[in-house]
DNA sequence: TTAAACTGCGTACTCGAGTACGGAGTCAAG
DNA sequence: CTTGACTCCGTACTCGAGTACGCAGTTTAA
């Protein structure tokens, strides 16, 4: 509908405007997370939309997804077989939910500590750990930096 | 206070007991994120204080920290300089926040997902990457995975 | 119109986080 | 006491996620 909506851009312009380098946007293409469009003489034509789904991985990877799982989400939200779609995404959500959870208690953790602190505590034991791990459980849920295969 | 809490525990058995494998544990120790305690005959006796550091570590990765941060975190667990860790650990609050917003802006557009698909729609197009993105900025604040040196 | 900057493409290299392996010593059960 | 499981140690290999590099073709600004 609008005009700017559909600025073309060179892969160079894409990467400075999502902050990343032009190669690491091959690298997704390769993998399959960006598709290639096509330009005429050769240079690939982007637009708005590939510079959201970049935006979008980045912002996945920071919160500790991998690039096979920001794909996945990718590919979730590209499905019109909603049905199926339907099935990953309450999974997706439920890990999500779970990794909230962890950086809730590591936050209160780390405020414990701030609140330690100002109260002059010389050689407190400031147990970060020990909060940031009140509610058991490790291995199954939050896969992810977990991967063992035994 | 307990008896049990200083079971003495070997490298394999604190690998199962916090499902990891021993070589990692090695690994973490080469990194510096787990001492070496010493054992009279040459074999290392762990605790349930190594336990609870192994976990946290594993958490914290869980959650999209490196192992470097992870440290970091553990650093701040133990230092008694307090003035310091106070300032690295009201950093690091703000960075989980930002994470943890992530996380719920993801969350927020896989539940529109599930929302859209069950009311019936065919093809709809279910924009989970733009309801992910709703708060601009991403190169930044959220550092890491994000790590480009230029 | 021509040099600088950029693009596409393929291969190679790096870095973090493990894994695997081989050898030598140790422990525990039969 | 011996055998099998386990430990320590070092080196090497893997895998994910990029980075770097070099070449040939393209664009663009002086």
């Amino acid at each position: 509908m609008e005009t700017s909506s559909a600025r073309r851009l060179t892969i160079g312009k894409l990467a400075a405007a999502c902050g990343v380098g032009v190669e690491t946007i091959r690298y997704y293409q390769r993998r399959g997370l960006l598709d290639v469009p096509a330009g005429a003489n050769g240079y690939r034509a982007y637009d708005e939309h590939h510079a959201e789904r970049l935006r979008f991985i980045r912002r996945a990877q920071a919160v500790g997804f991998t690039l096979e799982e920001a794909a996945e989400l990718l590919r979730l939200n590209d499905s019109r077989d909603h049905r199926l779609a339907r099935r990953h995404a309450e999974a997706k959500i439920a890990d999500i939910e779970t990794r909230i959870v962890h950086l809730q208690s590591m936050a209160a953790a780390l405020r414990h500590l701030v609140r330690t602190c100002r109260d002059g505590g010389e050689n407190a034991p400031c147990p970060i750990i020990r909060m940031a791990l009140e509610d058991g459980e490790t291995g199954k849920g939050g896969r992810r930096g977990a991967g063992r295969k035994d």
